[in-house]
DNA sequence: CGAACCGTTGATGGCATTCAAGGGTTGTGG
DNA sequence: CCACAACCCTTGAATGCCATCAACGGTTCG
């Protein structure tokens, strides 16, 4: 973990119309600086923050993904959630004080440090940082009903169909290609979060190349069919995200 | 739907320690019950609020139960929630500004009104009603990743096992027996919460009621074997709600 | 060069769904 | 008061989807 002290503020930083600064005036943003001057370095593999861990800050992605998952009394881990720049990591934990899942990088990442406490007496002063909090808390609890419903309702080929959709579509939002990305976390990763096994979604991703959806080279997928995947998917990619 | 105008208040409301009064001063309390005025009685089978209706209150239970769920482009159901009497309806309606979910009465219930932007303004000036409120949201975010396991990695038996668990010490928080108490929902909702059948639950409760686990009737559930139930659920009642 | 991890593919089996039928309860209207 | 409809719950039998077990090739890294 290193400071990087470089001149890379919210103003500038090219996930803030996705991040906290959202809706704010400079005037505010000026404000919500001064508390996002700390950021980290996350190497791939390394958690930011662990199970169990004291509540301190919420982490704002500036680049980079993560996946947070939850371990149960056996061991077990669920993923639940794989996250992009521009999106908050921490928040399940200001009820608690404490980390009640794990956070840890797909890849080298950096997350400006949000201390909470500050965080929340500046949304005390300022409306439009106290409803953009809500939003995305708000945002999160839309989004986790729509994977319930993909977890409880549908079968294998539609629930990697609309993970691959909800992907494609957050990369697009932060000006990346819709079409061709490269998938930060393994196989592994994507199955647990889907409530599958590796396996299955392996077979998936050769069936989905034999059926000319998608064009997959390990982890590097180009989006052949956007209609045909969303078929499969039964446009349950209502499970969209963010799009 | 009709107003009761009667002398009930947040002060000596049955669930104020579980609702946005607990933690507050009474003095807060007394501005918080201004903007609680408003009762609204919602009839067995009645929606509070429906998919697409505009965001304008949350809505916290007074007494009685509601199931909330989602509604998929092609017209199928994912309930995402049973809300008992404490707890806040309409929280992933924010950031939209319409209700992505429905609530339904599962019994004749009674809800407080309570206008979004009223309370915004208070908790602007009361952080002991902010806090409240990032707590709920947060511990809402936390409960919905226990599901997610749940969903993603659990056996029927275990789903349901936990479920059980669940229910009974959200009512015996609440001030009810822990052992025995009516469940409120069908097998139907249960089924469809736990991503499952009718069939597939109704078969475990009678496997449950072999092996002495419970003993049910219809909706009529005792727990007679906590540690074996709990064994079933793999303690992955972890999943406790709020217990 | 070997270990560790990752991704792929095949064979088999089990668990939950699906399809089907029947009984109990509630509520309504003749 | 009875008949009938609409639910709700239960149980049985058969199918099917996905997990499990197993083996193997590729890549990375020490």
């Amino acid at each position: 973990m290193t400071d990087t002290q470089r001149a890379v503020s919210c103003g500038n930083c090219s996930v803030r119309r996705l991040c906290l600064p959202a809706g704010l005036s400079q005037g505010d943003i000026d404000k919500l600086e001064q508390i996002t001057r700390k950021k980290k370095i996350v190497k791939s593999g390394e958690s930011l923050f662990r199970t169990g861990d004291p509540f301190a800050n919420l982490y704002a992605i500036r680049s980079g993904s993560f996946k947070s998952a939850v371990i149960a009394a056996d061991g077990d881990t669920q993923v639940t959630h794989f996250a992009l720049p521009g999106e908050l990591l921490g928040l399940d934990a200001y009820s608690g004080r404490v980390h009640p899942s794990y956070a840890e990088a797909l890849e080298d990442s950096s997350v400006c440090v949000l201390p909470f406490s500050q965080l929340e007496t500046l949304a005390q002063q300022v409306p439009a940082l106290q409803q953009q909090i809500y939003s995305i808390f708000s945002e999160e609890l839309k989004q986790e009903n729509d994977i319930l419903m993909l977890l409880g309702k549908r079968s294998a080929d539609t629930r990697l169909a609309a993970l691959l959709i909800n992907i494609s579509s957050r990369y697009a939002r932060r000006g990346y290609s819709a079409s061709r990305f490269v998938l930060s976390m393994p196989r592994t990763d994507i199955a647990n979060y889907l409530g599958l096994t590796a396996e299955t979604v392996s077979r998936l991703f050769s069936r989905f190349q034999k059926e000319k959806l998608i064009r997959a080279s390990g982890r590097d997928v180009e989006i052949l069919d956007l209609i045909g995947l969303s078929e499969v998917a039964g446009t349950h990619c209502g499970y969209e995200g963010e799009g």
